[in-house]
DNA sequence: CTGAAAGCGCTAACAG
DNA sequence: CTGTTAGCGCTTTCAG
């Protein structure tokens, strides 16, 4: 009932037509005869056939696949990113081939070539940055690439985050208005643009009002980090209020200020992270963090991409999505709050 | 210096040699003199020649994918999983194709059918159950498929998972040593395989015990589900101490108890979870819970998959892997509890 | 060991 | 609209 491998060949014989006509009928953007797409239909159903993709592929130079260049998974923006990414990419016809690029940066760009040698039709770069090398070498080969959630100097290359400048300025704006003037930054790591710009808006915001940093530390995006960064910043002449680079730093940060140095969250210390990852809502955590918006950045990302995939010369574009501020617990509120 | 897209056709040329002589200096199990095969790399390097991936595997038959279907991302155990996964199947030369079975059941059928568009040579199947008729048309098609911690009835499937009765078991013998006797137990979604059997271990070592169980509601594996579930399960008689089917729901019961009804875990209500997932150890949670070693599993599971793929007339394996409990701080522990 | 030749399964002109 | 004819880029006999 159900053959081995079925090609178009013979479903044309069993159909009485030929082979390209097999081919026409399941081919999206062919025509033919309401008679002839009847006929192979049937002999199609009754063989159990469908077209390989791949040799569709070798001919049309599409193999629908997209690779998705990925990180640090045990950060829960990326699971969220990864699923709704590869959700959106298979309502459009596309599917994911999965590279992790684990440990150092310099196997990125191995990875990227074992991409490249799938004929992938598109790569998205999810929190990694690769060689200017590698990037000449994409767009050589004619493979539009999007970054997401992170951004690289090289102009040519399209890229979607969050504003994370503003979002940064917005963190310093509630730390301000909450009467905190001791503020702490613990910082992710340096090499990533979102860090960066996440530092750059809050100490601006900070100087703005006539506010230096208090304290910074490192913590690398790494939890065990960030708790070590915690123990630092708080062993003499601790700040009132902290922001962290993003929520999966924070929580760890909040672990460590209540367990381990005792101090209430958030009448002792404001905390405040980036991301708004689902735990971030969790009672226990409750924290007061600038969301990312993961749909929209997603959706961006996706448009970006399928344009230059249809349309290959398209400029590359670069998107900030704005986030809000979303307020709980974690930090006090000020008096009279916007909302 | 980096060309559009060079064939091993040009790399004979630029080297002096035959095409088919480059294709055995990238054939693996190929050979040629050492000569040739100077001659070929220099020119391949020269113009930046990679085998087509796509074209090899049409007429190789072997893709070197690995098709891997998966439900939920937010219950952070598979992320964990899925990166694993990725990993070591990228460590023997495989990639991994990813599928989002989002909701419904129905459509799993389809995304497998999708899968085998794409030639996989193997497909993995995470926490979903797909219809016999679907795992014949796999097999017809020679395309091994294990599935990741999930059985299913069909004997000729196969399956790693922890050893989810023993699990439950341990569960239950912990807390019946610490003397709680209302005992309730919040279910997972009653189609998976896993929590079945956690709950028939669970429940069996508790009448092995003289126990009944006090209190049974169902969260579905998901977090407000599970959170109903407590609310129901407290509103009369509440139980002393409450097994969750898995982590991610367990976190939500804890959140449950604590901050909307006041209630202290242990003090007042032990916990125990399935998973060990990492927030399981932050200190908030502290969450007493079976581990799955998905380390292991995900060996097995790879392991079981390759050689089925190098040989194809292996049977079907089915493999449980025990999993320690580890004993944290979210249950009364019983005293002189060996550890 | 090496080159020539025959496809893998499919799409895309090309005539009809 | 339809069948015929070329290939896509590569591996794999098959002679030499």
């Amino acid at each position: 009932m159900v053959a081995q491998k079925v090609t178009s060949a013979e479903v044309a014989r069993l159909a009485g037509v030929s082979q390209s006509a097999v081919s026409r009928v399941f081919t999206p953007g062919a025509s033919a005869s309401a008679k002839t797409i009847e006929k192979v239909r049937k002999a199609a159903e009754q063989l159990g056939y469908r077209p390989n993709v791949l040799a569709r592929a070798m001919v049309s130079g599409k193999s629908g696949i997209i690779g998705l260049v990925v990180a640090y998974l045990n950060n829960q923006f990326y699971p969220e990113a990864l699923e709704k990414l590869s959700n959106a990419l298979q309502e459009r016809g596309y599917h994911v081939l999965v590279f992790m690029a684990s440990q150092s940066a310099g196997n990125i760009d191995k990875v990227v070539e074992e991409i490249l040698d799938f004929q992938v039709d598109g790569i998205i770069a999810a929190s990694v940055a690769l060689s200017s090398d590698l990037s000449d070498r994409c767009r050589a080969a004619g493979i539009p690439m999007v970054l997401f959630n992170r951004v690289q100097d090289d102009a040519a290359m399209s890229a979607v985050t969050s504003d994370n400048v503003a979002g940064g300025r917005k963190a310093a704006e509630f730390l301000l208005a909450g009467g905190h003037r001791k503020i702490g930054y613990i910082a992710g790591w340096e090499g990533a643009s979102t860090q960066r710009d996440r530092e750059t808006g809050f100490t601006e915001a900070l100087r703005a009002a006539g506010v230096e940093l208090h304290a910074r530390e490192n913590g690398n995006f790494v939890i065990e980090q960030a708790k070590d960064a915690t123990r630092r910043m708080f062993a003499n002449d601790p700040p009132e209020a902290v922001f962290v680079a993003n929520d999966h730093m924070a929580m760890a940060v909040m672990d460590t200020l209540r367990f381990e140095l005792g101090l209430n969250v958030p009448d002792d210390v404001s905390v405040v992270g980036y991301d708004d990852v689902a735990v971030a809502a969790w009672p226990t955590y409750d924290l007061t963090t600038v969301r990312q918006p993961a749909n929209r950045m997603v959706a961006e990302t996706v448009d970006i991409l399928l344009s230059k995939i249809e349309n290959s010369d398209l400029g590359p574009r670069r998107v900030e999505i704005d986030g809000p501020l979303v307020i709980r617990g974690s930090a006090r509120i000020p008096e009279g709050w916007k909302t």
